[in-house]
DNA sequence: GTACGATCTTAATCTAGATTAAGCATACTC
DNA sequence: GAGTATGCTTAATCTAGATTAAGATCGTAC
């Protein structure tokens, strides 16, 4: 039995939505289990999904020229996450969506939420403030990539997502922040001296 | 005479409008004349508006716990641009938007843009595709930051913007793109020399 | 005219963080 | 149990880019 108190909170703290209208947004969603490691969403292909994490915790990474891989973001339970880019416009993603838990998902294909917003309308304003409020982070995280040292980012990262770095492995949180896995063991060593 | 061809074409390339909305949207605006230099929102103040460049170039920046003044944009002709974060939830902006040249503006006021949008609900799209493609923007710059050297990021930034070279002191452009003044001006002596 | 203030450049030195490489856990497989 | 893959740590060395400081260039005010 899928749950889908979560998504219905999430939509519904900006939005309200009537039970036909909730309905029609719930049976456009496809469900999906993942098992840790689990990719959703590979490089190279076309983005097929916008997802929302009900359970676990999603990353998204692009791998550089040098086989690095680049972690952009995480997406814990209750966010939004996907190639955007690619799943709008079409074109080949190069970033690649994994499981880093185990996760369940609800996702949109394009046609599924193109239809979905004729359908309720209402939503363009949810997406539209769901956009908004992504934007605003994005913004507030590339001034504090070329402003912050990496230990100012560090301690942002832990205050932002305190659960995260329980399970999420170092060497991501080290891509995410920008900086090389040695370097984020000194860090974290700098740190507790002075705690 | 105020000319309105821009935004309204920037609107209508997403969404069609009937002669009712289109005249309610420009009812909205308000116009602004800003000469180089002038400061539409300062840091330390609510941001008052959300703003759309007609003609000119707007620069929005912070000022770092150094004193150093952090470039996070630029928008020129036919851009929106504002602290989305002050001027939707009403806190204290860090983030200073100055002219770089004589500059029109129109600006939405948080109850215009918010009357507004209950006016012409349809323009909940306009707006929610406006920030997905920002969105996806500003996730393409995370990853440059953190995976482009300087100089990559510096042949990028030409490549997006080839005009803004010109007219903006290039000592703003080595702050967007996280470097020194005299690192930029390096890099530009290394390419010329290669060229 | 020259004095003054910006902006840009060049060059010397310095540092945050990268790279390389070695050692040490934990965990999985045979 | 040994073998080995994966992740984390430590330390030595190296480099992209910062910092500091000294000119060069240009506008503009007096």
């Amino acid at each position: 039995m899928t749950d889908f108190k979560s998504i219905l909170s999430a939509v519904e703290k900006h939005i309200a939505l009537d039970d036909v209208e909730r309905s029609v947004l719930l049976s456009s969603l496809e469900s999906k289990t993942l098992k840790a490691g689990d990719v959703i969403a590979r490089s190279g292909e076309q983005a097929q999904h916008f997802i929302f994490v009900n359970i676990g915790c999603l990353m998204t990474y692009f791998t550089d020229s040098d086989g690095v891989e680049r972690v952009l973001q995480f997406a814990t339970a209750s966010w939004w996450t996907g190639d955007l880019d690619s799943f709008s416009k079409h074109n080949k993603s190069c970033y690649t969506t994994r499981a880093i838990v185990d996760t369940e998902v609800f996702v949109l294909t394009f046609t599924s939420f193109e239809t979905l917003l004729e359908k309720v309308p209402k939503l363009e304003r949810y997406f539209r403030i769901l956009f908004q409020n992504s934007l605003i982070a994005h913004g507030r995280r590339i001034t504090e990539i070329n402003s912050y040292s990496a230990e100012e980012r560090y301690e942002s990262f832990r205050q932002r997502y305190p659960t995260l770095e329980q399970f999420v492995p170092q060497k991501y949180i080290a891509s995410y922040l920008g900086v090389t896995p040695e370097f984020l063991s000194k860090v974290r060593r700098r740190i507790s001296h002075k705690a």
